[in-house]
Parts: C-alpha cells; structure tokens; sequence
RNA sequence: GCCCCCAUCGUCUAGCGGCCUAGGACGUCGCCCUUUCACGGCGGUAGCACGGGUUCGAAUCCCGUUGGGGGUGCCA
C-alpha cells in the first residue's frame, strides 16, 4: 500500500534536511470550520513538528463573494483553542508573507504576466455555451475547456476584443503524462488530455485559486503539500503550472504532494457542511478537550500503534508518518470520539477538570461569575464526585446544579419524579427523614450507615429499590453524583428540607 | 459519459508474502464490582467484496469484476 516505514523518512524527505520541511494549512474563510478542516490541520501541524520543520498557516480567501470576517475569526479561534500553533501566519507574521491572499493581488498580477511572457498562457475568449456547443458537435468525451483560443492570431483576438468580449486567462497543458508519488498513495498518473486548458484568472482580472495556491506555495517554499482528497486531481494542473514557475524562477521546486482521506458523515457521504456533526463549534461548546478532539480526529486514517488508540500530541508528533496515513474514507462516529475524549478525561487531574468545568457552569447559571469563595469550596468538594463519570465538560452542570441551586429554585424530574416517588418511594423518603433526622453527626460515612440500617436492615429493602427514591428527593434526578457524598455536601438543613419537600 | 481515487468486524483501524485459527478500539450482548449513572474488570459477537492469476505459500503482489467516492467551473 505505502512506502516501507524503514524508508520512509528518505522517501519523504528526499535531498531536504529534516528542518527545511514547510508545509502550510491554507482553508478559505467561508462557512464555519469543519471536522476535515481540523484533520487536515492537525496532520501537517503534526508532520511539522515531527521533522522541526514549518507549519505555516494561510488565509485562501481569493473568493470575495464567499468569504466571511466571522468565518476568518473562527478559523483562527479554533487553531488556538486545539494549540495547533502555527510559525509564520496570521497574528504571526514570518518571512513570506503576507499571509492573506487577498492582500497579494499585485504578487499574483506580476507572476501571470511573467508567466504570459513566458508564453504557459493565452487569453480565451470562448463563452461556456460555445464550447458545450462545440463539444456536442464534434462528440468528444472530454469535458472541459477545449483549447480554441490557444493559438488565435493577434487579429482573431482583437475581432474577439472589438465584440465587446473580455478573455479569462488561461494556462496551456503540456501535452503527455504528468506521473507523481503521493505521499499517502503511491504513483498516480494523469494523461493531460483529459486536463484540459484551466483558467488562471477571471475575464475581470481577479486571479483563481489554481493559480494562486501554487504561486504561494512556490513562493512560501513549501516543501509538502497535505491537503484533501478532493484536490487529487487539480493535483496535474498545479504541477504543470508549477514546472511553468519553476521556468521562471518564481519557484525553486515542486513539492510532494499528499492526499488525505475524506472524512465521511451518517450514510456514505462526505461530511458536509449542512451536517450538524461536522462543525468543530460543537464540539467546543458540548465540553469536547481539544486533546480529546484531536485524538478522535487524529484516528480518522492514522494510528498510533496496533493496539492503542489513546495518545498525547507529543506521542503523535514523534510517531506521525504521512505514509502511515491510510487512504480510504473515514466515517466520523461521535460514539468513538465521546469514548476518546472520556479516556483523556480521566487522563486528567481533578483540579484541572474542576478548573475546565467553571466556565461551563458559569453559562449555565450554576455557579457564580466571577466564582465566588463559597461555589469555588463547594466545587472543590463536589468535582471529585463527578471527575470520573462523565465524557463531556458540558456534563458537569447537570450533574451538580443541585448541590448550587437555591432551594426556592429547586426542581425534579417529572419523569423520574413519576417513576420512583409514588406512594412506596414517599415512604422511603419518610423512613430516610426519619433516620437522618436524629443523625448526630453528618457525614458520608455516617449517612451511609444510617440509611442502610432503616432502609435495607431494618425495611428489608433491596439497596436498588432503597435508594432510589431518596436519590431522586435529594439531587431531583435518577441520574447523579453518590448519594451520600451528596448528602453530606447539601448540608443537614438543606438535605432534611429535599427529603422533607419531595413528600408535598 | 470520461478521468482519478478507494475496498479487513456495524464503525475506526493493525496487517508491507509464512508470525493470521486475522490483533486492538468504539458499539453491542452477558457477567462481576456497585446506593443510581458512570468508571473499572472479565467474557462473547462480528470482518479480509467477488473472480482469476503469480507463488511451495496471499488479507498482503498482479489483472479483471462489482461496489463506493471524487473530479470534470471565470468555486476552493
């Protein structure tokens, strides 16, 4: 399937130096970002840092129409928050910049004339349905431009510029095969008639994306180009044009180049941005850890070893080889990823948790904002209660919003409400009363052994059925954090009053 | 249509010609632990798409078929 791993460091590398390695993230502002977005982002963060090499990040925002600043600011805000760290980029600045192609427009004007001079390009004429027409009429199967206007007389294109017609920029193919060795695919072949003649810049003047993403790399000094499946095959043209700049002394070299797998969503398809499940918003704001996150993600084609799934990124960092990455389409699977994040969850200290979680009790109103000295000792006593039992950040609040709320604001599930305070669990949660009510000491322990006695000695209750509806007075859910630690943190007045209140 | 890519349990994967009676993880099922939910532990379930080669030997190499995906823009 790939190269031996043996080799692999020579195979990638070539005559390069480990630490002359670039690669580039390049996303275009449009839309919120995706869950490929951070693979891709991570793969050539992690081939980086794996060779000491450059990660460089930059803005593809040459589409005016599609681009958006909150789009741009959500980019760079979701880098930050995963600590994928760039070199040279945005908020950063470096040697090749800038880092916006919008802010390069005279960069890429220069070059297309050079490249004009150079004779890789023509002037085109042609509208769509003349070449559909054309197409039909000759029965080609070749779709695509078809190289009408490459060898017009300077007379046929001014009769084209005296219609009134405007001419889109156009790079003429070389003809024959164009071979390259993908980094995750092996030797892949392209035979450039069936890549027809692509545009370089618009009728108005505005450059393309095929051809600015080759300028910049060439001039960034890109060295490896990790991008996704869907660009497989521009892959032909942008090694045409980059031979072209290569001519021209605008680049030195061509890079490698490396396809990485899409990530799929529900069904069979390509995670799109209508998915809900694509967005990497979501995960933030469910509670996801960044390290969690890109463990998941880093899975979508890649691993670490046979039998382990669960790693830091600094394990990832030293053991990435892009010729480990697998080539065939991953489907995203929340079950695996909210398992993953659990893991990393539980690779944490409670502090750390604790010190995650306020952020998202505070937006739930369960904790004060700023953290009060009362919420911050409760909190310290309550995480280690639920550190353990939950996936997500966003959990904790609903694990704990009893321990918080007033008590005139307190409420129970009405489900489990109907479920386990019927007249038997009414009077359980009277028998509790009773035993705790003459407690002299309030702790756990002594809770634990209070209950027990009147409930499972002294009633003959199962534990299950036992504590059940007690659970459900004291902490309003089925679901919860211990029983008795509860009681204790809740307080003798305020446990008394729930168990009192449940009977009404 | 044409071009290109892909193909191991339901899902993500390990596998680089003999270590494969195909390993791990998630899911799922059962059991244990247990005051709920989790966590943890133990066990089960389930897969090399198909057909031809090559080879003493194929999940692994080659060809074909089938199936999936992508491209085929004055989008990126």
């Amino acid at each position: 399937m790939n190269a031996p791993n043996a080799e692999s460091a020579a195979a990638v590398l070539g005559d390069l130096a480990p630490e002359q390695v670039r690669v580039r993230m390049a996303p275009s502002p449009t839309g919120s970002p995706h869950v490929g977005l951070a693979r891709t982002a991570l793969y050539n963060w992690a081939f980086a840092r794996h060779f000491g090499g450059t990660f460089v990040f930059r803005i593809e925002d040459t589409d005016k129409a599609r681009n958006t600043v909150e789009s741009y600011e959500s980019l760079i805000d979701l880098m930050q928050w995963l600590g994928l760290d760039w070199d040279e980029g945005p908020l950063k600045g470096g040697d090749f910049g800038p880092y916006r192609q919008s802010e390069r427009t005279d960069i890429y004007t220069d070059v297309l004339a050079r490249l004009r001079e150079h004779g890789s390009t023509y002037d085109c004429y042609c509208t769509n349905d003349e070449v559909d027409a054309r197409r039909k009429a000759s029965g080609s199967k070749v779709m695509g431009y078809d190289g009408f206007c490459r060898e017009l007389s300077a007379e046929q294109q001014a009769a084209f510029a005296a219609e009134g017609r405007a001419a889109v920029v156009r790079f003429r193919m070389p003809e024959g095969e164009i071979t390259f060795d993908d980094l995750v695919r092996g030797e892949i072949t392209f035979d450039t008639q069936f890549v027809p003649d692509f545009a370089l810049a618009r009728a108005n003047g505005d450059p393309l994306y095929t051809l600015v993403a080759p300028i910049d790399d060439a001039m960034m000094q890109i060295t490896h180009v990790l991008r996704g499946e869907d660009l497989l095959s521009s892959t032909p043209r942008q090694i045409a044009l980059f031979e072209a700049l290569v001519a021209i002394g605008v680049a030195e070299r061509t890079p490698r180049f490396g396809h990485l797998p899409y990530v799929m969503g529900e069904g069979n398809k390509k995670l799109s941005k209508r998915d809900p499940e694509a967005h990497m918003e979501l995960y933030r704001e469910q509670g996801f850890l960044p390290e969690g996150l890109l463990n998941y993600v880093a899975l979508l084609g890649w691993a670490i070893a046979a039998d382990r799934d669960i790693f830091t990124l600094d394990e990832m960092v030293e053991a990435f080889q892009i010729g480990d990455v697998n080539p065939n389409p991953a489907r995203f699977d929340l079950k695996k990823c909210e398992a993953i994040n659990g893991s990393h969850m539980r690779l944490l200290s409670v502090e750390d948790i604790t010190h995650r979680s306020i952020p998202f009790l505070q937006q739930a109103g369960v904790v004060s904002d700023p953290l009060h000295d009362a919420d911050a000792q409760l909190l310290e006593r309550a995480m280690p209660l639920v550190a353990e039992r939950i996936n997500k950040l966003a959990e904790v609040p609903d694990m704990l919003a009893f321990l918080f709320v007033d008590e005139a604001e307190f409420t129970r599930d009405e489900d489990d409400v109907a479920k386990l305070l019927d007249e038997e669990g009414k009077a359980v949660v009277q028998a509790s009363y009773d035993a705790l009510a003459a407690l002299g000491e309030w702790s756990t322990a002594a809770i634990d052994e209070a209950l027990r006695a009147k409930l499972v000695d002294e009633l003959g209750l199962k534990p299950r059925k036992a504590f059940g509806p007690v659970r459900v007075a004291v902490t309003g859910r089925r679901v919860s954090p211990p029983l008795f630690e509860s009681l204790e943190l809740l307080g003798r007045e305020r446990g008394l009053g729930r168990l009192q209140s449940a009977l009404a």
